[in-house]
DNA sequence: AGCGATTATAGAAACGTTTCCGTTCCAGCA
DNA sequence: TGCTGGAACGGAAACGTTTCTATAATCGCT
């Protein structure tokens, strides 16, 4: 191919100079030039099919339109749903994005953002992950002047100036208990996520508190400690099988943990709804199709409201403090924006039938 | 936050040229520096914390380490697998990749491919969509000398000298009949996709090939125009269904297309694989999850293989003709790649009990 | 006619690299 | 001693923009 023309030749194609040429083809705001010069330009770009070098403008501009995003894994819907709604949200603003996956590998996750920070993206979308392990590399990072939102969890960082959009963790138990205990069931078992994981102690907080409203004496005993895999869903219902606990009712701590409950149930012979109501978290569209009543944690929503957050901070720079001490000039923004899940009642939960209470018939 | 280093603070801070800097830093080969010397460059990075600015490095080298990836949507998990190989790939040869969405809008499609070009991409993969409309537009792409890998389908070009990777079309057909005939299955019926998608063409052409190798003489009548989406599933076993025509099998499309089938079934009170088989294509790990008999068309690796693809093209620029009509010089490499389906049996195909066609029962 | 104000245009600097090309230094050798 | 050649290093050009500053032309108005 020939080499590309520069602004340069299509001056020179004009007529003109190559001030007039930039002004004319980037329409700069204040500037006034005759109509017919600007015809010339524009013709010479069209015939020297001429378009901007993206790095020299980027290196005289220092702005790249372009924001880097890290996400642990793209395995799974819920990411590649969120990722969908930011990729649109920030294309209509001319933004591109720069995907990356850390694998759930702290190092990696550091050595991701700090490789989209020497590319010089106008702003960051994190997930924070091992929010522990990661402390340091998140407190640096808000020394920082590079627009950030977080996503996903929090940071165990006392003073985060960058937002951070999550699900209202609690509330996403408390939705499904509140639809079990209205629908009639009262053994109610949650079968939670890694202990470990800050956003699995926040439901379980949530949990608690539900049942306690609801005038469960010592919720304590209804949780499991399982995990979001399938296999954990596989253990933690054998293991409260085993326990002859009574129940009517799972909360399963995600999709996953959920087949693994349909699994051993339907090896044991149990039917869902029938012999005891299910519902899953953040299962999403593959809840809807296996017909299970879900918590959806609306990842689209998530997308949407980082995008907006990060063009507000990316718009004015102002929201977020500098790094040299002084103090936010602009509009504060919140910080932290939960975004309230959905119940979506299908077929995995009915009434429970006073007799069918699966522990205490295998107690028998 | 002060104003990043740049390679002339540190070659200042060290008291060498700024040639010599630029060398150690990028341990360009065959440049000799005295270790002392080294460790003084060296140094003064770290105090300096300076990272190279990759808009000058780019606008200098014209590389941009970037590759620009084209996709119709994000949804489902077909593409986010897909991706999520290729990101994993092209990081460990430390290419980014930028993401786009066409939304299968032709315009917007031409838009992405534009925009990625005019950020100096290193190479782009772009899912072939409405090869017709947008026919061309690859024609114009392969005036070029961007290196592009082609996924997903075919264009209606006739000498593309860019490589594409797609599956197997017909073999995804071929192999859910020879798994169903082998079964015992003999009245199998293929709900298709859109007759105007070529791949959904090919598809139709492998089911009438393998269904005569098997000996049916006019399959034809066995194919059901139906498409991609749930409700195509839907509609398409409500039509098979009124035709009373007997059956004891049924490929899906889809795995939405599956869905609308298993949903109809279930409200006629029809039970899988009890009163049919089904078997879906390319349900991926949601086929699995759902216990259905699958044709997995194994995006992992397809994206594998066309990430490898772009990197040799990469590496070896000569691999791919340059539009200046010079034929390639360098190592030719096939340009169709088909990845081969790979059939897997779960619990939603199973022997035809002879009294079962329901079709037949239908009729009486 | 003269003059400031506005409009229309251009030249050249600057952004931060990489790299071409050149210089210096010194050991080795006839 | 004078010369060669390689090792070690540096100056400055070039990449293609945008933008700062300057200049020529036009115009309204006294």
């Amino acid at each position: 191919m020939a080499k590309r023309a520069t602004i340069r030749d299509v001056a020179r194609e004009a007529g003109v100079g190559v001030t007039t040429a930039s002004n004319i083809v980037n329409q700069h705001p204040g500037s006034s030039y005759k109509a017919e010069t600007r015809g010339r330009v524009l013709r010479a770009v069209q015939t020297l099919e001429y378009s901007p070098n993206w790095s020299a403008r980027t290196l005289r501009t220092r702005q790249t339109l372009a924001v880097g995003v890290v996400v642990s894994d793209l395995l799974g819907n819920y990411f590649s749903d969120l990722i969908y709604a930011v990729e649109k949200r920030l294309d209509a603003h001319h933004y591109q994005i720069l995907l990356c996956q850390s694998h759930g590998d702290p190092v990696i996750h550091e050595r991701q953002i700090q490789v989209l920070r020497e590319r010089n993206v106008d702003g960051l979308l994190v997930q924070i992950v091992h929010a522990s392990a990661n402390n340091a590399l998140y407190r640096r990072l808000e020394m920082t002047t590079t627009p950030i939102v977080y996503f996903d969890s929090k940071a165990d960082l006392a003073d985060m100036t960058s937002p951070l959009v999550e699900s209202n963790q609690p509330q996403l138990t408390r939705l499904a208990v509140d639809h079990l205990w209205k629908m009639g069931h009262r053994e109610i078992f949650f079968l939670s996520g890694s202990p470990h994981h800050i956003n699995a102690r926040e439901r379980r907080e949530g949990f608690l508190q539900a049942m306690s409203e609801c005038g469960v004496p010592s919720p304590e005993g209804y949780i499991v400690e399982a995990g979001y895999q399938e296999e954990h869903g596989q253990q933690g219902f054998q293991r409260l099988w085993e326990s002859r606990k009574p129940f009517t009712a799972l909360i399963a701590s995600s999709i996953y943990c959920g087949y693994g409950v349909m699994g051993r149930a339907r090896e044991m012979g149990l039917k869902i709804p029938e012999d005891f109501s299910l519902v899953t978290i953040g299962g999403g569209r593959e809840a809807a199709r296996m017909g299970l009543t879900d918590i959806d944690q609306n990842p689209q929503l998530i997308g949407e409201t980082m995008s907006d957050l990060l063009l507000t901070l990316l718009h004015d720079k102002n929201s977020k403090p500098q790094a040299n001490g002084t103090a936010p000039t602009g509009v504060s923004l919140p910080l932290h924006h939960r975004i309230e899940p959905m119940l979506h009642i299908r077929q995995s939960t009915q009434e429970p039938k006073a007799q069918s209470r699966v522990g205490a018939r295998a107690a028998k």
